[in-house]
DNA sequence: AAAACTCTGAACTGATTAGTTTAATTAATC
DNA sequence: GATTAATTAAACTAATCAGTTCAGAGTTTT
């Protein structure tokens, strides 16, 4: 339940490996990417790889596993918990929407869930890395400011929820479908605005 | 630029066609579905699918471009411009709940968002028979109810994206990520009530 | 019922790809 | 510097799959 490696690593090699497929599964998906493609990405041998990695399903599993890890870390909702209610909201609804159109957040989001029927354990690993975490956090901070009296709140998890979807208005969806693909600070300033704006008018106290 | 067809049908299974590349691909997406298995399930031999759509392809794109047109139809926002402001929105948040978790709704979702690197076109036109579709009903219900006085709204677009956005907390990513697959009425009311009234504590007059 | 059109089944091509094997090479260890 | 372990390139297997071909069977039209 701790330092076991279950994946068999042997050589001095391993990282390219991981890092070479890690490109290429993001770029291409699953299917679409190929071992000998990877292989030579990560500037190493097809019978290394193979020695590193009992096949295929394994390597995408590692990588994509140490993606929502990785997601899993940069979701630290920046809350200033000192800092004046509708501040603290606007800077965090702030670093969610531009978190959620970065080309990072975008990439894994897509591959889970085009991936999730051939790995049925991947959908509920990017739901608890990704959704479920921020809004554990969000949860939490809205308790600390109902409890000061800020705040006024009848159901925490639905008004987390409700938050965290806000942030996504307009623009998420422009992302995900590549109907747009750069965003300006503008372009998010606005929506994070509007969305602790709204959050305030129904929970503020 | 109206009645053209531009794939050869000169056949009368070509609905039989349809029907059977619809059920394949919407199960196991284009590279999972093998041509094989679409004239199997469609009754027809290889040979005749070929007479009908040029390659994999060209049937796909039909496929999913006739389920985006039908989702499309589907969104009907369902809107009594006559009842009373709280029930009107009650009523249009539970249909759009209801309908962004349904099988069908989903099943478009994840296809189009998974394949729309081999299609460029199908994020476009996902997102305009979905998202926009669904956003300029909306907005104009909010149009016509700010000019009535029951709403008090400075940017409509936003407004309208944040009601679609509010319909899609919790449950949404759940059924995008299968972690959860049935939702009850009850699951789906709890959601749209508290969509309707975040957004009228917003917005209302 | 003859002519014209459509469909079938099955075999075939050609290309791609996951995964294996092997004999030789390179790097690490003692 | 000798032993041991890791890596390599390249050829190979076996499977899958898109798309073609064609002789014959079935259907529609006149």
């Amino acid at each position: 339940m701790n330092t076991q490696t279950p994946i068999l690593r042997k050589g001095r090699k391993v990282d390219q490996v991981l890092a070479g497929a890690r490109e290429v599964f993001l770029r291409d998906g699953f299917e679409g990417a190929s071992v000998d493609e990877i292989a030579k990405v990560s500037g190493v041998s097809k019978a290394t790889l193979y020695s590193y990695f009992s096949d295929k399903r394994r390597l995408f599993q590692e990588v994509i596993q140490a993606e929502c890890d990785r997601m899993s870390q940069e979701i630290q909702a920046s809350i200033d918990p000192d800092a004046p209610l509708d501040v603290a909201l606007r800077a965090a609804a702030n670093g969610m929407v531009r978190f959620m159109v970065s080309k990072f957040a975008q990439r894994v989001f897509r591959i889970c869930l085009a991936e999730r029927d051939r790995f049925p354990e991947l959908g509920q690993s990017y739901y608890d890395s990704g959704p479920k975490r921020g809004h554990e956090q969000l949860s939490q901070y809205f308790q600390e400011a109902a409890a000061c009296g800020a705040l006024v709140i009848d159901d925490f998890d639905m008004a987390a929820y409700q938050f965290a979807e806000l942030c996504k208005s307009d623009l998420f969806a422009r992302a995900a479908f590549g109907v747009q693909s750069e965003f300006s600070d503008a372009d998010i300033e606005r929506v994070a605005d509007a969305a602790a704006t709204t959050f305030i008018a129904r929970y503020g106290a």
